[in-house]
DNA sequence: CGCCTTTGACCCGCGC
DNA sequence: GCGCGGGTCAAAGGCG
């Protein structure tokens, strides 16, 4: 039963992305992740391991539908069986035959038509003994019975959906908290840049317009040739060295981020990792190898590329699979016993491209091993499919706001909640920074449960200025690409575990009082340098994931189906050490 | 045959 | 200096 339930999620996504990579994917990508979205609680709530193939959902509802009418049918038939079978075994052909849930309301439906079923026999059998006269009663208080259980069981199954829509609303939330808070970021920053450069005419409602009206599509265009025109007219404000190390670092996320074509022009700016020897391929976490610069610039641009790189985000999220799925291609080169877990941490290492910096390790939780670990390190010195925006987007705005707060305040990793709360102001607990040695880390917990008024209370149009009130398609998009890959690559939700947590989720981190929300933003906001690139990657993750530009990659679905595939393959292999956690 | 995983060995940093 | 733990390497084997 419980296996049942993995089985089948893990199933039906390949069927999706096979439609999707095939059909429409770059016809109406949009539209497609947001039915993705929709079929959610659909797929998580699918068992049809041991279902019969059923011809559709009308028919299906039509049993459902026609059970009641079929009741004195299934007395008739359960009569016919008494001789050679018990009721259990009519029960169970009813589920064979009968039950394919299609959606939750079949599962639904199911539960009611098993117990219908179930005492349509009981009845048949009680009709046996009885007479007539009480026979109507009798049936009457069994069907009150059998509601009464329907009753049971759909407050059930609605508690399940509660839990699973509490579940997409963390995710939504905590990216559209992310989204909001990059946006005060860079009107923060556009407003600094105009008042140091030129005391520009208009109030900052006027600043506030002008930068809805042009921040998401500049952005996509500083990802493309013009950003060096951009980026060279912002110079006059990175002056200083720490400035410049920190602008050099995050070329690194601006090119992770640009666009397929346009990857090319930053390096033939040439600056950033690209000249850099490490740019060549992986260097181990050595820090006398980072220092082969020969000028004071190049050591400085070497010690952030490795602070860029030993930055890390880790992700949490509840996962039946070995490993989720981000869009990248990865090869296993590692595994090793950590101590104080149980389970086997796993070593990844980009195979996108020859020579890609960035690793993840894989590793299940330790006091739960639904939990399922990922920590990224270090950023792709290549074009990235839109498949692995979403999560390469969010992992590296996670790192480059970590190491912005890092720079630009040394509190940032002295007083972790405060990034915590910079990163996520209105949930603090779902991005916690640990600053403890050797590598800053931000977690981004995506097991968590956070009640979703709060955040609607967070970003009530008041806070935001209208003006900053994005579609709310875009960051619901983003969220829903980025959800939806993890659903189809074992980031999903699934079910039994919903059940079986449902209280509130282990805490590794420990959740500080949530501050008021314009107060953490005007920190976050003060204590983040304005870093164009920062905002441009978010913006370039968007614009993948709106399918503006979405290059149909299409060979990015099969690529993740058959990384997922291999893993698993491999994971299932006799392993020494004991497997991958959690098989 | 090539790619990938496995896994023991090795390297390095750190604490004692 | 030594042991421990994290991280990586690379030979060997499996698999399509």
């Amino acid at each position: 039963m419980d296996r049942g339930w993995g089985i089948s999620v893990e199933s039906d996504p390949v069927k999706f992305f096979a439609n999707r990579s095939s059909s429409s994917l770059s016809l109406t990508p949009r539209l497609n992740r947001i039915r993705a979205g929709n079929m959610f609680p659909v797929n998580l709530n699918r068992r049809e391991e041991q279902a019969a193939p059923h011809p559709s959902d009308a028919e299906n509802h039509r049993t459902v539908v026609g059970e009641v009418d079929f009741f004195s049918d299934h007395k008739k038939r359960s009569d016919d069986r008494m001789d050679n079978s018990t009721t259990s075994i009519t029960v169970k052909k009813e589920i064979a035959h009968e039950t394919a849930p299609r959606n939750d309301l079949d599962i639904i439906n199911t539960g009611l038509h098993l117990r219908t079923t179930n005492t349509g026999s009981d009845q048949s059998m009680v009709d046996d003994g009885i007479s007539s006269d009480g026979a109507e009663d009798k049936r009457a208080k069994s069907e009150v019975g059998v509601l009464q259980t329907e009753l049971e069981r759909m407050n059930a199954e609605n508690q399940r959906l509660r839990g699973m829509l509490s579940q997409v609303s963390n995710n939504y939330s905590a990216l559209q908290i992310h989204l909001m808070t990059l946006m005060q970021q860079q009107q923060s920053s556009r407003a600094e840049t105009t008042h140091q450069h030129e005391t520009a005419g208009g109030g900052p409602e006027e600043k506030i317009e002008e930068a809805v009206g042009s921040v998401v599509p500049r952005q996509f265009m500083e990802l493309g040739p013009s950003a060096t025109t951009e980026t060279d007219d912002q110079p006059s404000n990175t002056t200083s060295s720490e400035e410049r190390t920190h602008s050099g670092s995050l070329h690194n996320l601006k090119n992770e981020l640009v666009p397929f074509g346009h990857h090319q022009d930053n390096k033939a700016k040439g600056i950033g990792r690209e000249e850099s020897p490490e740019s060549e391929g992986w260097v181990p976490n050595k820090a006398p190898k980072l220092n082969n610069g020969s000028s004071k610039t190049s050591i400085d641009q070497a010690a952030t590329e490795a602070t860029m790189r030993k930055a890390r985000v880790s992700v949490r999220a509840r996962s039946e699979a070995p490993m989720i799925t981000d869009g990248c291609q990865w090869r296993k080169y590692g595994q090793k016993m950590a101590k104080g877990n149980p389970c086997p941490r796993a070593y990844y290492r980009c195979t996108m491209a020859v020579g890609c910096p960035v690793r993840k390790q894989v590793q299940r939780c330790a006091e739960d091993r639904t939990i399922l670990i990922t920590t990224y390190e270090g950023t792709h010195n290549h074009p990235l499919p839109p498949a692995a925006m979403a999560m390469a987007s969010t992992t590296s705005a996670a790192a480059s706001m970590l190491l912005s707060g890092s720079m630009s305040s040394a509190d940032g990793l002295m007083n972790p909640n405060f990034l915590a709360r910079t990163i996520l102001p209105c949930s603090s607990s779902m991005a916690t920074i640990s600053a403890s040695a050797p590598f800053p880390t931000v977690t981004l917990d995506l097991t968590q449960s956070p009640n979703p008024l709060q955040f609607q209370r967070s970003v009530a149009p008041s806070q935001f200025q209208n003006p900053f009130q994005t579609p709310p398609q875009v960051p619901h998009a983003f969220a829903q690409a980025l959800y939806n890959q993890s659903k189809f690559s074992g980031l999903h939700v699934s079910q039994q575990h919903l059940e079986a947590h449902q209280g509130p989720p282990p805490q590794l981190h420990h959740q500080q009082p949530q501050p008021s929300f314009a107060d953490t933003l005007s920190a976050a906001t003060a204590a983040i340098t304005a870093d164009p690139s920062f905002t441009a990657a978010l913006a370039a993750a968007i614009s993948s994931i709106m399918g503006g530009n979405a290059q149909p990659n299409s060979n990015n679905a099969t690529n993740n189906t058959a990384s997922t595939t291999t893993t698993n393959t491999s994971t299932s292999n006799g392993n020494k050490i004991g497997g991958f956690p959690g098989n």
